[in-house]
DNA sequence: AAAATAATTTAACACTGTTAAGCAAAATGA
DNA sequence: TCATTTTGCTTAACAGTGTTAAATTATTTT
C-alpha cells in the first residue's frame, strides 16, 4: 500500500510547485502581476485546484514570507558565526541583512513591504522573530555591563533596523547613489550605533 | 457669456470633488479599497465621467501625491522659519516631516510607499524635490567650512532620510514601542547626524 | 421647432480572487 | 466483473477591478 505514500508525495510536490511558480512569476513580473490563474497556467492546472493546497492567495504569500524569514535567518546566522567580536558580529549580520535585501529583492519586499499587515506577523509567524532574536542576543552581550532593560535593547535594535531598512528602501525604489557609497553610509551608521551601545 | 466661465468653474469643482472623494475613501478604507466606481458613487456620477477629468486611476494618485508634497514642503518650511540656528532648523524640519507622516498617514504612504515607482518621480514631479532642496540648503550651510561636494551633501541628506523614513515605516506598520520613545530615538539620531556634519 | 453639440449612462471587455456544480477517471465493495 | 462511491479536475459562475465604445439623454445653437 505504498500508493498512498506516492500520492501524498505527488501532492506535496504540486504544493511546492505552486510556491515555486509564484516566485518565478514575481521575479519576472513583480508582485502585482501575481494571479491565481497565472500560477495555475505555470503548474499546468486550472485555478481552482490551487485552493486544495492553499486556503487563498494570502496563504501562498504567507508561506513565501515564512520561507523568506528562514532564508534571512540562515544568512544572518552564518554571518555571525564568522566572527568572534560582538561588534564585528553585529556588523556582519546587518551586512548579511543588507545583501539579502538586494539578492532576494522579491522576498524582502514581501517580508517588509507596506502591503503586509505586519502588526500581528510576529505572533502568527514565529520565524519572523528569529532575525530579531539573534541580533538582540549580541546587543545584550555588548550592553551587559550596563544592565539594560528589555526595552533598552529593543530600542537599540530598532535604531539599527530603521537605519538599515530606510537605506534599503531608498535603494530598492529609487536607485540614486552608487552601491559603494551606500555601503559606506551603512557601515558608518552601524558602527556609530554600535559605539553608542557601550556609551 | 459668463456661462462658459460658470461651466468651467463647475468642471473644476468636480475635479476637486474627485480628489476629495478619493482621499475620503482612502482615509476610511485604505488605499487598496480605492476604486473608480467608489469614487463615482461618492461624487454621484458613474465611473466613466472620471476619465474626462483624469486620464486614469494613476493620474488621480499622482495628483494626490503632488498635493502631499506641497503640504509636506509647507510644513517643513514653517518649521524651519521658527529657528535661526541651522542645527535647530534641521531638527525642526525633520520633526515636521515626522509629524506629517503620522498626521497625514495616507498621503505619506502614497508619497513614499513601495507601490510608487519613484525612480522618475523627481523628474516627472518637481514638487517632490522641494523637501529635499530646503533640507540640503541647510546642510550646505552647516558644512560650508569643509567645501563639500554635491555628492557629500546628498549622502548626508540620505543618511537623515533613511533613519527617519525607517523609523516611520516601523511605526506606520507595526506599532510596537511608545510614541515618546520613538521621538527620543528620532531626536538622538538627528542630532547625531548633525554633529557628524561638522566633523 | 430642428439640428448639432455636449453631458452622462449603459454595456461591454479583459482582468482579478473565489466558490459551486459538473464530469470523468480511478478506487472500492459485492 | 459490475455497480457504487470517492477522487481529481474542469467549466461556469459571481462579484469585483480598470477602462473603452456605443447609446442615450440633455442642452445649446441655428
Amino acid at each position: 500500500m505504498g500508493s498512498k505514500d506516492r500520492i501524498l508525495r505527488l501532492k506535496e510536490e504540486t504544493r511546492v510547485n505552486i510556491l515555486d511558480a509564484s516566485l518565478d512569476i514575481v521575479k519576472e513580473e513583480g508582485w502585482q502581476a501575481l494571479s491565481m490563474r497565472k500560477i495555475a497556467d505555470k503548474i499546468e492546472y486550472t485555478a481552482p485546484i490551487i485552493y486544495e493546497y492553499f486556503a487563498n492567495k494570502e496563504a501562498i504569500l504567507m508561506e513565501l514570507t515564512r520561507k523568506g524569514f528562514l532564508l534571512l535567518a540562515r544568512d544572518m546566522k552564518e554571518a555571525k558565526e564568522k566572527h568572534r567580536l560582538p561588534a564585528k558580529q553585529i556588523e556582519a549580520m546587518w551586512l548579511a541583512y543588507w545583501n539579502f535585501a538586494f539578492a532576494q529583492k522579491e522576498f524582502y519586499q514581501l517580508m517588509f513591504g507596506v502591503d503586509v499587515n505586519c502588526c500581528e506577523l510576529a505572533e502568527i509567524m514565529p520565524e519572523a522573530e528569529v532575525p530579531f532574536n539573534i541580533v538582540t542576543e549580541v546587543i545584550q552581550e555588548i550592553m551587559a555591563p550596563q544592565n539594560p532593560s528589555e526595552d533598552d535593547i529593543c530600542v537599540k535594535y530598532y535604531t539599527y533596523w530603521s537605519v538599515i531598512h530606510g537605506l534599503i528602501s531608498i535603494n530598492l525604489t529609487r536607485r540614486t547613489t552608487s552601491d559603494d557609497i551606500n555601503r559606506e553610509i551603512l557601515k558608518t551608521a552601524i558602527s556609530g550605533i554600535t559605539r553608542s551601545l557601550s556609551a
